[in-house]
DNA sequence: ACTGGGATTGCATTCGTATGCAATCGATAC
DNA sequence: GTATCGATTGCATACGAATGCAATCCCAGT
């Protein structure tokens, strides 16, 4: 027996009044007496009534909602972005609708949900977005910041660090401290940002006169960075240096050198991540890696689609916050 | 310039039919013909509609919407609920809407904003609920279901895993190793999950004849767990034993006696912790500990809150699933 | 007492879609 | 040719709240 909600014109009934009066108590710059807010309060309360949101989105055509689509929520980096992207939002006012998509792809389906529902924004973490749905919210005028992902088309905003001057600072500082054998491992062969760390490390690699030892693709995900390892470690000379396109990646390099082919880290071999999720930290890693400002990246992308929306900026942009190198423990020199 | 969004009178007149046919070609069950619906689709085709799901949700009265509350997004555990929740509203066709809160409280403006989004379910991850509040849902007939946390009102329903036998396993298989100075380290006080597996322990010990040698707080946060771990550890004779009320802190419990401590785990310190988060099994820590159906227990919270929602079930149910402990090497026996 | 003007208030309409009902269409059966 | 029945279709209305506009109220100023 779902019971009908209680309406604006039921309280305004009891409070003897007319809807709209009712309609304005809610509103925040209405004009209203003291008199007539006290009645209509004092009976919306008796009747435990609510404004209908979805009523109030109808006529006012605003939902105040921004819609987030997220993969790899099991990576700690992204469970983070999320939770601070939707305080950002709270604070705003909007509501969050999630989406979860798998790393790979099939957006569309999720893409198309997202356009019927109305939300003013859409926000991407580490999701992809294809050419045709970007010119969609574009051609609606519904504002896209994707987080750390890029999308060929420049009708939406993009917020990132710099990923290639991170992977070019850990090329340099690992051919810096004397390795010679590095290999890269990378995570989806899809993902703008794997590639851009990628280039900034052979390009580091290639000023120096070297090359990429090894490479491999782990998926940004835990247990295929463990088979990544094993395929990287196979037979000597080993690699002297891994660079991992993530944190999460990185420890599960450093977990399988150690549990696995008995090497340690950094002794035997350098590992560098990419993030500094807090596990980076953790004294069993010490891992050096290069800093992504989480708190920044969103607060940027969280502005940027806030006064997208308010229809203040209407070109997009493209932000890329610098990257700080963390100097930790699991790089050791070579002799 | 936000542009107003095509609407199904448009497409109607551009199809040269009316906007109803134009609906029920929206509509799964609707009666039209073939031939008309491909003129409307057509026309739709052209002009990019898309059905409003906002004006939808209005007249048939259901969002098809069910709100997410969640704390601790940063432990593992919480991610990996939510991302399986997300999936299991996902493919029934509803939208989640993502609220985040705070561990210790104040939901009640959040709380109040769902009431007021006329989701038409609540799941609560990790996050209490008020008794008002859970009354005011009972009193609007929205199902709520509670994953890993408890209220006192039977109005809601909950899913669980059996805690308190979780703890009793833990403290007797301590017992019967032979420990006999074992800590016990709590997540937050307010959490009736962290309550029961307390309760299990130190019935346990008691039934051994042994009393709990220590008990500290570590809010289920990395770095409070450290805290606490070092306020466990001050002074000699130390704990042999810590049972940490979940994995997170579990691990932030082996990381400090290891790095700031000398102890070796489990060689000096035996450890259990509670969730079987993957982390618990990387070499570094195979944690013993007491596993938490994840997957049940979402798919069973998902069902009931749809049963629910589709009015199959009226009453709440407060589900118990079983805990399974998994051992692996952080428990070492004592003599 | 009367007027002016600002503050409230109510009326009526609007947002975009779904749906009961009646009208219409088409085809089949006689 | 006509009656009949089922399938489509359009009309009109409803969902619940916000808001432009006009009506009303109240008080101050003269």
């Amino acid at each position: 027996m779902k019971r009908r909600s209680v309406t604006s014109h039921e309280v305004a009934r009891l409070a003897g009044v007319s809807q709209s009066a009712v309609s304005r108590c809610f509103s925040p710059h209405a004009s209203i007496s003291a008199e007539t807010r006290e009645k209509v309060l004092a009976a919306a309360r008796q009747l435990g009534y609510r404004p209908n949101t979805i009523a109030r989105s109808l006529i006012t055509r605003s939902s105040r909602t921004v819609a987030v689509v997220v993969s790899q929520l099991d990576n700690p980096f992204y469970a983070l972005t999320l939770a601070r992207a939707s305080r950002a939002f709270q604070s705003e006012g909007y509501h969050l609708l999630l989406f979860l998509v798998s790393d790979d792809g099939d957006t569309t389906g999720v893409m198309s949900e997202i356009l019927q529902s109305q939300a003013e924004g859409i926000l991407m973490l580490a999701a992809s977005l294809t050419t045709p749905f970007a010119q969609e919210c574009v051609a609606r005028s519904i504002p896209v910041v994707m987080i750390n992902r890029t999308v060929d088309f420049t009708g939406v905003s993009q917020v990132s660090s710099d990923n290639y001057h991170g992977g070019y600072w850990a090329g340099s500082y690992l051919a810096g401290q004397g390795h010679r054998r590095m290999a890269f491992l990378n995570g989806l062969a899809s993902s703008s940002t794997g590639a851009h760390r990628r280039q900034g490390f052979l390009d580091a690699l290639a000023a120096q006169g070297l090359e990429c030892w090894a490479e491999e693709n782990g998926e940004y995900r835990f247990d295929k960075a463990r088979e990544a390892t094993r395929r990287l470690f196979v037979q000597p000379p080993y690699p002297d240096a891994v660079f991992a396109a993530n944190d999460h990646m990185a420890v599960a390099v450093i977990e399988t050198l150690r549990a696995e082919l008995g090497l340690r880290v950094p002794e035997d071999v350098s590992v560098i991540g990419f993030d500094d999720t807090p596990i980076a930290a953790w004294p069993s890693y010490r891992l050096t890696t290069i800093r992504q400002p989480l708190e920044d990246m969103v607060a940027a992308a969280a502005e940027l689609l806030l006064e997208q929306m308010r229809e203040e900026r209407l070109s997009p942009v493209q932000r890329i916050l610098p990257v700080v190198p963390i100097l930790r423990g699991s790089v050791q020199q070579r002799y």
